[in-house]
RNA sequence: GGAGAGAUGGCCGAGUGGAUGAAGGCGCACGCCUGGAAAGCGUGUGAACGGGAAACCGUUUCGCGAGUUCGAAUCUCGCUCUCUCCGCCA
């Protein structure tokens, strides 16, 4: 959610950045109806004075003994007046509040101005695909001839897009979630967090997933409940409407959990394997920061998600989304693109944004230093990586020429000394 | 699921419908005291919104939402959450 200061302070600001992600939402009747709320409140603000000291002075009245009745009237009056702009008041900020929280953020300056992601801009590179000499089988086929993925039955038993883990399969996804955790519990100092998998509207509200893409998302029918798209959002909630002690910043905290996306809109695309689920596991990094460190912070955060795929030794690149390809919440984003041969390309396995205040305002999460008024934190966050795309990255990148697959090193102690599956 | 108790400021905790943004305490900040510290003493200490260059002024805020009233932390109704006991369960 955007300050509505900067709003009718600086609309042309905000038309710009509008502009730029390729929006033409009209700011106009916004700010027509911010005028008139403000008039609004003056009247009334000025009423309800009125009721305050006029109420006063008949409690003087009364405790002297002294009637008051003509001033008892016209305070019945002038309460029934206050309660009909109050009323009108309401529907006014209802309106306008329904209305800001549909206005995206506004991109960094920094972000390439493009209007999708043949406009990403790739700012780094780790290693190179390899060129084996052989025909690398794709991941599904690594999981079926070694039974250690099952699609068919995970289509019998819930439906498309879910999927059975079993025997070295299953223990490889826990493997990789544990050695995900660990990397950044000792070596990034995230403090780690286990969510719960279900959060109310109000959450998914603050962090941006509602009220506009309602239809990703799993509900749990008769209930507030949803099924939560990422750990982001119970994480980023976990302060949500505190004030939080300045001296504690930056916050960074890592979660494991499933995450459930409905993939409305998303037939057809990566039916098979690993890659698009409507369960699935990561490993999430979360900060809060002050607003004048969330840059640094977002460099740090996206190089801890990289570091993952470099102790693996996995080819990868990172892209900085242009404005037309980024997130609704987020002010910068960079993808880490994970090396798939299935694809011949390179495919999404983190996103790290930096939302500087947009969801906390949100989620009216605050700091305050000492005496100094509260401000609203940045929040930040990326995927330490998505599990099932990592394995499906490992299946394929570490697939030796007789079709097994060698488990990287820092994996084997995870896996009970397993070297190779196959 | 049943029965009961509760929700007040950063925390604890008072609060007969009118003088209470809210006693008292803790914490915190500043000052005095001290060679320095502790103790002691004094002063100050929530947030949001609106107006104002500022000083400051106004409105709102005692879990949330309705209601009664000239006036609600206080009375009525609904909801949410927390705690205790019983049942069930991992």
């Amino acid at each position: 959610m955007l300050d509505i200061k900067l709003l009718r302070g600086n609309p042309g600001v905000v038309r710009e950045a509008l502009n730029k992600r390729g929006s033409d939402l009209d700011l106009n009747p916004f700010l027509n109806l911010e005028e008139k709320r403000r008039e609004k409140l003056a009247v009334v603000e000025q009423l309800k004075n009125r009721r305050n000291v006029v109420s006063e002075e008949i409690g003087r009245l009364k405790r002297e003994g002294n009637e008051a009745a003509d001033m008892v009237a016209e305070m019945r009056q002038v309460s029934q007046n206050i309660k009909e702009l109050d009323d009108e008041l309401r529907d006014i900020e209802a309106e306008l509040q329904g209305f800001l929280l549909t206005i995206p953020n506004v991109p960094h300056e920094t972000v390439p101005v493009g209007r999708d992601a043949q406009d990403n801009v790739e700012v780094y590179r780790h290693g190179e695909p390899g060129s084996p000499g052989f025909a690398v089988k794709p991941h599904w086929e690594v999981g079926e001839s070694f039974d250690i993925l099952d699609f068919e039955r995970g289509s019998k038993v819930s439906g498309a897009r879910f999927t059975f883990y079993k025997g070295a399969g299953a223990r490889l996804e826990r493997a990789v979630i544990n050695f995900m955790l660990d990397l950044h519990i000792t070596e990034h100092g995230y403090v780690e967090v286990l969510p719960p998998y279900m959060v109310n509207s109000g959450s998914m509200l603050g962090t941006g997933q509602l009220p506009k893409f309602a239809e990703d998302m799993f509900k749990v029918e008769g209930t507030d409940y949803y099924l939560i798209p990422t750990a982001e959002v119970p994480v980023t909630n976990l302060y949500s409407g505190e004030i939080l002690d300045g001296s504690r910043l930056t916050i960074s905290h890592c979660a494991y959990s499933a995450c459930f996306r409905a993939e409305a809109g998303a037939a057809g695309r990566d039916t098979r394997g690993l890659i698009r689920q409507h369960q699935f596991n990561k490993v999430e990094l979360v900060k809060f920061t002050r607003p004048e460190d969330s840059y640094e912070e977002h460099e740090k955060l996206t190089w801890h998600a990289q570091r993952v795929l470099q102790v693996l030794e996995i080819p990868y690149r990172v892209v900085c989304l242009s404005t037309g390809d980024m997130g609704f919440s987020s002010a910068k984003t960079y993808d880490i693109e994970v090396w798939m041969p299935s694809y011949n390309d390179y495919k999404e396995i983190s996103s790290c944004s930096n939302f500087e205040d947009f969801q906390a305002r949100r989620a009216n999460i605050r700091f305050k230093d000492g005496k100094e008024k509260p401000r609203f934190v940045h929040t930040l966050n990326g995927s330490g990586l998505a599990v099932g795309r990592t394995v499906a990255a490992i299946l394929e990148n570490c697939q030796q020429e007789d079709g097994s697959v060698k488990i990287p090193g820092p994996l084997v102690r995870y896996m009970g000394g397993m070297e190779k599956i196959g």
